[in-house]
DNA sequence: CCTATATATTCACGTATCCGAATATACGAA
DNA sequence: TTCGTATATTCGGATACGTGAATATATAGG
């Protein structure tokens, strides 16, 4: 029993860290108004193309981004709605918290 | 305004971060059933004292948590219950997963 | 004041993370 | 196949994080 409630809060304390970067939030930002292939996002994101390319990677691999190929291109999309849910109430609350002070 | 979104993006991120440990996710469960002192929470939480400490401080000083000195003892509670919401959101999440799986 | 208990801080170490630079791979066009 | 563009991987160093051990501070009781 308390296994389980471990095991829930290291994947999700896991699913946190993915999310503990500004630029990884950004991402998910984007990739909110829709698919984008690397370039587009490196044409919104201040970041370097390996490192886009590494952050995208992480996100990839924990299920929060899907992808596609299509030629030359690789798009991303979101791939775990409720990710996005998290990341707006956390980012709603640090705004409605900056507004008040 | 670019500015103001990548603040808050900074905010949250850290914040993120602070939920990204198991071990401070299982005190947060534990403050949710109610304020509770150092000594309670480490008979709950296999961790050592400085540990603990290190933690409570971390999530003190975040603003996730309060905390209330009463004679010898310091009782902490859950201050932003806005974190509880999205801890709460990602480990139901987590564990929808794991049954789905 | 002295002691015991409760909690906090410091230090040192191992490890993970982030990033830049360089390199590698994949694909389309010619 | 060769070239150019798009994306991925690897490596290095710097920095931050989590932890245990030792120590320090605070409070209550005698």
């Amino acid at each position: 029993m308390h296994d389980e409630i471990d095991e829930v809060f290291e994947k999700a304390a896991e699913l946190f860290a993915v999310l503990s970067t500004p630029i990884r939030l950004r991402i998910i930002s984007e990739l909110c108004q829709g698919e984008k292939n690397v370039g587009q996002l490196l044409d919104q994101i201040g970041v370097s193309q390996p490192n886009m390319s590494q952050h995208l990677n992480i996100m990839y691999r924990s299920g929060v981004l899907g992808k596609r190929r299509q030629g030359a291109q690789v798009f991303y999309r979101i791939a775990d709605e409720s990710a996005v849910v998290v990341c707006r109430a956390m980012c709603t609350q640090v705004a409605i918290d900056s507004a008040v002070t």
